[in-house]
DNA sequence: ATTGCTGCAAAACGTTTGCACCTAT
DNA sequence: ATAGGTGCAAACGTTTTGCAGCAAT
């Protein structure tokens, strides 16, 4: 199965960090991994309770929140006050153009960017941890809008 | 008075929305300006109730949204789940470089990010509208460091 | 056996809304 | 006169917490 790895990858994480591995971790690891695109922590919580899981609120968040410390998936903020989350599992690193009409989430990569972040913390004596480069637009062509707001 | 040109925007900015012009905008206005570095709504209406005002919270909301319209101020999201806001009044755009340990938020410009939020709207076929590019990291320097989390 | 993790519910937090009154137009 | 804005409090949605029981070490 695809996803072996990243199960190994947070069991070696859990264990380094003297976490315990539980079986409600890693059925957040499975949730987490098979949603597509970005997600809410509670709109994993409520997915996972459908489908008949007796996963508590808060393992769901705190799962999350390990599963981000081992860079499986990332944290993301777009404004509107919701943490949102992603695989980063076998993908590549990305930023997003959002459309403040619609909501709709581009994702982008532009390798002007790579190199900056590293070099601005070394100018400021910081260590680097993540970045977000987040752009914000209205899509022109109405066809692909959402319009969920 | 140095906040006459941003009164004057303002009102201005009322006037072609036709939105009513009142006093408890100006004064929404006034506390904005006058505040230092970044500021959550609600500390904003906080030091505005600590000194006698008889503003409301929804005012302050609400104004903050109008004043971010204009662009008078910007809207900026850090990642904890709270909209700050900062002046923009007669300062240079720049980034933020925020410490992922003390939550200390230095600001930059680099001029080469200047130019890639319109590339790429145009290449996705949007309308530029903002940007956002935070870095986090740990800042090495722990005489500086707030310890703040 | 001992912590740490879990589920549950309730609290906390920043933000938004509903409503009656008020005020700028 | 009348839309629209205001203050207040209560509701909202997301996230965090307190606690008793449970399970991984």
């Amino acid at each position: 199965m695809k996803n072996d790895k990243a199960i190994e990858i947070f069991k070696d994480f859990l264990k380094r960090g003297k976490y315990r591995i539980t079986p409600e971790r890693f059925e957040v690891l499975e949730a987490a991994l098979q949603h597509e695109g970005h997600f809410g922590a509670d709109d994993l919580y409520v997915k996972m309770k459908n489908t008949k899981s007796v996963i508590s609120r808060a393992t769901v968040y705190n799962t999350l929140e390990l599963l981000a410390q081992c860079e499986l998936i990332s944290k993301r903020n777009f404004g509107d006050n919701m943490t949102r989350f992603e695989s980063n599992f076998k993908r590549q690193t990305h930023d997003h153009l959002i459309c403040v009409d619609c909501g709709r989430i581009i994702e982008f990569t532009d390798p002007r960017i790579k190199k900056i972040p590293q070099e601005i913390c070394d100018n400021f004596d910081f260590e680097f941890h993540s970045y977000s480069f987040n752009i914000f637009g209205r899509c022109k062509n109405k066809k692909d809008c959402l319009n969920k707001k």
